[in-house]
DNA sequence: CTATTGTTTTGAACACTGTTCATAATAATA
DNA sequence: TATTATTATGAACAGTGTTCAAAACAATAG
């Protein structure tokens, strides 16, 4: 069979990709399978491993487009408040990365819980590199005497600390949130909370040595 | 069939456990199945189900048992070194718990991938609550003032932060760490980054408001 | 010591999974 | 219109977790 006339190629990836963040907007990606997707684009199961390589490949480009919407969202949210400290800078960019996270919590986990046997493509890498820039550039001005190699260590540091974050909150079952009473430690003030100590201090200090070795 | 003599329940249970750990050690929990392990340990598939509930509860009691060793980890760290100031003490329990990751990264990831449908048993709960203790104990020399809400805020803050660092390091695939050239930025040295920068300020802020709300 | 009761283990069966591939159906070209 | 490419399909395959009636053993009663 040829092309059925409904979809070229590309129409159709882009269709199935919709479709299963669609999905993932209200169940969890271990109740998606090749199968179900098929169902839902009114494909065969092979036709879709024709277009992505395998099932893996098909939720590998599943995961660009959500950091794609990602990126859109944080160089949105940044162009808009251009006026502010660095810091403030930094603060909105973790908020805003949070918020998308527990919007869209499955399609959030995704992209750390599916892993291939081979190496990340590159062009997935460049896309996560992208986001570094954004927070190694506010931290320039935050500290102009910085070297490269000390703006490399904070912005990944405070990336990394700020995703952790995001997970303990974007699953609250894993560590105890609600465990006892009174106010319940979210993120959002997790994320103040670390910003705050930790820019503060780095800022400030000076560079007597290089951070590792 | 009645009991095979070779194992009483319980000692099949451990066996279990312990054959799991043991392929966890060299191979991915997603290329385990409860099949694989059933001929691991010359049992029927059935007889481990009925043992554990299911294979989801099975990697539940391995989980658990993951998180006793961590747990004995981290203690042993913690009282060979009471001598030490605090925020040093907390250094090591990080580093301790990167290290453990790094050692059995397989087991480790298997916590947090693995999550099932109904909320997380209460005893699983508890050995979490028990790590969160040892920071907060730490804290509390660290500024005597601290209520307990701020020291509730900041062991949560630390170790989901810490936890975000161990997730970087541990697959060096999802974020770029090596991606350019001169010394790779590893957990170890991070690590270090976010305890020296946010303690110094943590423990010198006075409490002028609630950290939430 | 045999017969009965109770418990533990099993393997076949079920509904599912991702993947392969010969075949069939359509589109583009000669 | 006939031929060549391309594209979609569904059956088949090996794998998955789970169920459950039947079988095999242990413990007890007569």
């Amino acid at each position: 069979m040829a092309r059925r006339k409904d979809h070229t190629p590309d129409e159709l990836k882009a269709w199935v990709i919709r479709s299963v963040l669609e999905f993932l907007q209200d169940f969890p990606a271990n109740e998606l399978s090749l199968r179900k997707v098929a169902k839902r684009v009114e494909y065969s199961p092979g036709t879709l491993i024709n277009l992505f390589g395998s099932y893996a490949h098909l939720l590998l480009a599943v995961n660009a487009s959500t950091l794609d919407h990602i990126s859109e969202r944080l160089n949105n949210r940044l162009s808009a408040s251009q006026e502010l400290e660095p810091q403030q800078q930094l603060l909105l960019f973790a908020q805003e990365y949070l918020a998308f996270a527990k919007e869209h919590p499955f399609q959030w986990r995704l992209i750390f819980e599916h892993r291939l046997d081979d190496d990340v493509p590159e062009w997935q890498q460049n896309r996560i590199n992208q986001l570094f820039e954004l927070i190694e550039l506010r931290l320039i001005t935050l500290r102009p005497t910085s070297t490269s190699a000390e703006l490399q260590q904070a912005s990944r540091t405070i990336w990394a600390s700020v995703h952790g974050i995001c997970m303990l909150d974007v699953d609250n079952k894993i560590f105890a949130t609600d465990n006892s009473s009174e106010l319940s430690i979210n993120g959002e003030s997790m994320i103040q909370s670390l910003l705050k100590h930790y820019l503060s201090s780095w800022k400030l200090s000076s560079n007597t040595h290089t951070p590792s070795q």
